[in-house]
DNA sequence: GATCTCCTACTG
DNA sequence: AGTAGGAGATCA
């Protein structure tokens, strides 16, 4: 027996680990210290098995008495807790959603730096002043730039900060001055305490009347958590609602975070936001090194950062003087994170600003239908711009019906006309290609027929059914019910079954030998690895006559205002599409597509390709908006029981054997089903959209309930099952709470 | 017969 | 997840 006299007052600490078991590991403190409530948030350093992990204390408390003594924690790494308060709780709350390890929640919520064990970064400033012989100096110097710069030094030392925002206006070349002193000895870099510089808001231009109404009516609700979705058509001047909302934030000195999609953190906005609000703005993005990061996360914390504007990451950052969250095109899909921790950065700025106990403002031209529902329901309020600034028309939609024609790389003769005349007319053309899905389904070529499930499918709901076996076999990715494919068009008797799919590199190909004269320009992820690489091939372009090709990066963001055609092929994968989300993301794409085209005083001119020109959502959109499109997709959703009218999660596994997989599947559905109540649906095992990557089987099991608490409980209660599963330690499997795809 | 690789169990 | 230890495969 040990000497176990003290083992009963033994208090430990309860560490969040970043390994994916979910429960937390007890250790004694570490250098003698007693383990108290305020130790909870602090990171620590630990023996983990044969190696030392970096942990988060979550909870203190006794030691298990039936455990083995626990082992001594090797460090504290903090002085104060890194998460506390709203955060922390914040963080529990993402565990408990997503079914994740709390350690892991933790782990995806710092930069790496911090997640390794380095200290919280440095985050003070740097300023310049002159030295003893510059100030002596000064009055003899000649006319030029250093001799302005250090004039404008001559009353003391001034903020990098300051001079980037007040003095870049005048002379942008001042760091070249900056060193031209330092060289001779005449000026110095110092470090300073941050944030020393006060606001210098430039005025911005007037608001029209739906802009003021919805700017007042965020000043309205600014003391407390609310709830705004900004549903604005493109060109309304959304930016400049959220401007004068974040300057109304710093006025009563707080902090305000703004998320935006990948794409949308450019310069330019940056540059903007900086000169209106006149602060420094803190971007957050994948851009960024690991150190910046870091110290962005530490002057975030220490409230140095009073404007932040970020990717989906920045949802992470501490905000203990927050004053309001905005989430710029909140319908953007790289707001979900696909691997890791499953979170959903708009779903969680919810959580976060409810939390705070500040506003939060969700903007788009073509708001998610899980929004809009909310806001039909009461619980968002609706903020609407109709209105676009300045002229702009909207451009001309026509709708082009390639049935039975000759397609050469998917592009139809009366396609390839009309760009032959947009270019006579020394127009820019725009070929977008829409790509979404990875499971082709099966058209007819000839009348537009596809492949749906007869199990699934309803007159309302069809369930389109994705090719595999290279094109011999139907499968339902919902019942997973399998047939083979007709040779002839069950409707026409047709011969010219095809799955769909041609890539942007065969039509820039099939462009470029068309137009042999006329540059063409492909813009994908292949072409445009690095961030500036788009701006760069964008300027090379230029304003003269020409062909672009490309997919969803070329939707948004970048200004075009060149552009006189856009004409998008590769519609109809959307409107088939087997993931239910597909026609609310293509109508999505299309309004924004068709927002890039005759911007300026040019009308634009929008051409669609598609097999079914009659379809419901195309007519739907075209007369009536995307606000009509949003109706009737709603009531499918409804009809079907999809989202928002349902909750889902997604149980992936994969494994070398699809038997294991499903095996697998099998048994976990066998858990849940055991746990659930009668709401709870249960579909699959069926095969993941790439039901083979490297190697392994990939397959998945569907949840779905009306209400989110039954699906929820019945995950925390099977879970624990799941984990214990022999069949577990077979396959690689994650939970997907709100998946984005569920093909 | 020693070394390599894959499988499995375990982490406090 | 990462790692260590064990069982079977592989090599000169």
């Amino acid at each position: 027996m040990s000497d176990g006299s003290a083992q009963s007052l033994t208090h430990v600490w309860r560490v969040a680990l970043p390994v994916p078991l979910p429960r937390l590991f007890d250790y004694r403190p570490a250098d003698g210290l007693e383990a108290t409530a305020a130790d909870v948030g602090m990171r620590v350093r630990v023996p983990f098995g044969s190696r030392e992990l970096v942990g988060v204390v979550a909870d203190t408390g006794a030691a298990d008495a039936s455990a083995p003594e626990p082992k001594a924690a090797l460090s504290r790494l903090d002085p104060q807790p890194l998460f506390h308060g709203e955060l922390l709780e914040s963080l529990r709350w993402l565990a408990r959603y997503t079914h994740a390890p709390l350690g892991e929640v933790f782990a995806t919520a710092l930069p790496a730096p911090l997640r390794h064990g380095e200290p919280l970064a440095d985050t003070h400033a740097w300023a310049w002043r002159l030295t003893e012989t510059g100030a002596t100096a000064r009055p003899g110097l000649r006319a030029g730039r250093p001799r302005r710069l250090a004039d404008r030094l001559e009353a003391g030392p001034c903020d990098e900060d300051a001079l980037e925002l007040v003095d870049a206006a005048h002379d942008p070349d001042w760091r070249a001055a900056a060193r031209a002193l330092a060289k001779r000895g005449l000026a110095e870099r110092i470090a300073v305490p941050a944030n020393t510089i006060a606001a210098a808001p430039q005025p911005g231009p007037a608001l029209n009347e739906e802009q003021q109404a919805a700017v007042d009516a965020i000043l309205a609700v600014r003391d407390g958590f609310a709830p705004l979705l900004l549903d604005g058509v493109t060109g309304s001047g959304k930016t400049e609602v959220y401007l004068r909302a974040i300057a109304d934030c710093l006025a009563r000195g707080r902090q305000a975070l703004v998320l935006v999609p990948e794409i949308g953190l450019t310069p330019q906005t940056l540059a903007r936001f900086r000169a209106r609000l006149g602060v420094p703005v803190h971007a957050l993005h994948s851009g960024l090194g690991d150190g910046e990061r870091a110290r962005t996360w530490a002057a975030c914390l220490r409230g140095e950062a009073r404007v932040i504007v970020g990717t989906r990451s920045a949802i992470f950052l501490p905000l203990p003087e927050a004053g309001l969250i905005v989430i710029d095109e909140e319908h953007d899909g790289s707001f979900k994170q696909l691997d890791g921790i499953r979170y959903h950065a708009r779903d969680f700025a919810l959580v976060r600003a409810k939390a705070l106990n500040v506003p939060v403002l969700l903007g788009s031209a073509t708001p998610s239908l899980e929004s809009l529902r909310n806001a039909q329901a009461g619980r968002y309020a609706h903020l609407r711009l109709l209105q676009r600034a300045g002229d702009a028309k909207p451009p001309r939609v026509r709708v082009v019906d390639v049935r039975k024609r000759p397609l050469e790389a998917g592009l139809s003769p009366e396609l390839i006309d009309t760009i032959a005349r947009a270019l006579d007319a020394d127009g820019q053309v725009l070929v977008f290609k829409n790509r979404r899905g990875y499971a082709p389904v099966l058209i007819c070529h000839d009348c537009g027929w596809s492949a749906h499930c007869h199990r699934c499918s309803t007159p309302t709901s069809p369930t389109p059914m994705t090719v595999h076996a290279a094109g011999r076999r139907l499968q339902c990715h919902h019942c997973g019910a399998r047939r083979p494919a007709p040779n002839a068009c069950p409707d026409c008797g047709g011969l010219a079954l095809q799955s769909q799919g041609a890539g942007t590199e065969r039509i820039e190909e099939a462009l470029a030998a068309r137009f042999p004269d006329v540059p063409v320009l492909r813009i994908d992820r292949g072409t445009t690895q690095r961030r500036d690489a788009l701006e760069q091939h964008l300027a090379e372009f230029g304003t003269a006559r020409g062909i672009l090709v490309g997919t969803q990066m070329l939707a948004k963001g970048h200004d075009l205002p060149h552009l006189t055609l856009v004409a998008v092929v590769g519609i109809d994968e959307g409107l088939f599409s087997a993931d239910f989300r597909a026609p609310e993301k293509l109508a999505q794409l299309l309004i924004q597509v068709a927002g890039r085209a005759g911007r300026a005083h040019k009308p634009g001119e929008v051409v669609l390709q598609t097999h079914h020109p009659e379809h419901p959502l195309l007519s739907t959109l075209l007369a009536g908006g995307y606000a009509a499109f949003a109706e009737l997709e709603l009531a499918q959703r409804e009809l079907a029981g999809f989202p928002p009218y349902a909750h889902m999660a997604l149980l992936r596994a994969e494994a070398k054997e699809t038997e294991i997989a499903n095996a697998f599947l099998q048994a976990a559905r066998m858990a849940l089903r055991e746990v659930g109540d009668d709401s709870l649906e249960l579909n699959g095992p069926v095969p993941a959209p790439m039901p083979r990557r490297a190697g392994y089987q990939r397959a998945q099991l569907i949840l779905s309930a009306p209400e989110r608490r039954a699906l929820h409980a019945a995950l925390d209660r099977a879970l624990p099952t799941i984990h214990a599963l022999p069949e577990a330690r077979k396959v690689r499997w994650s939970l997907d709470v709100d998946p984005a795809d569920l093909y």
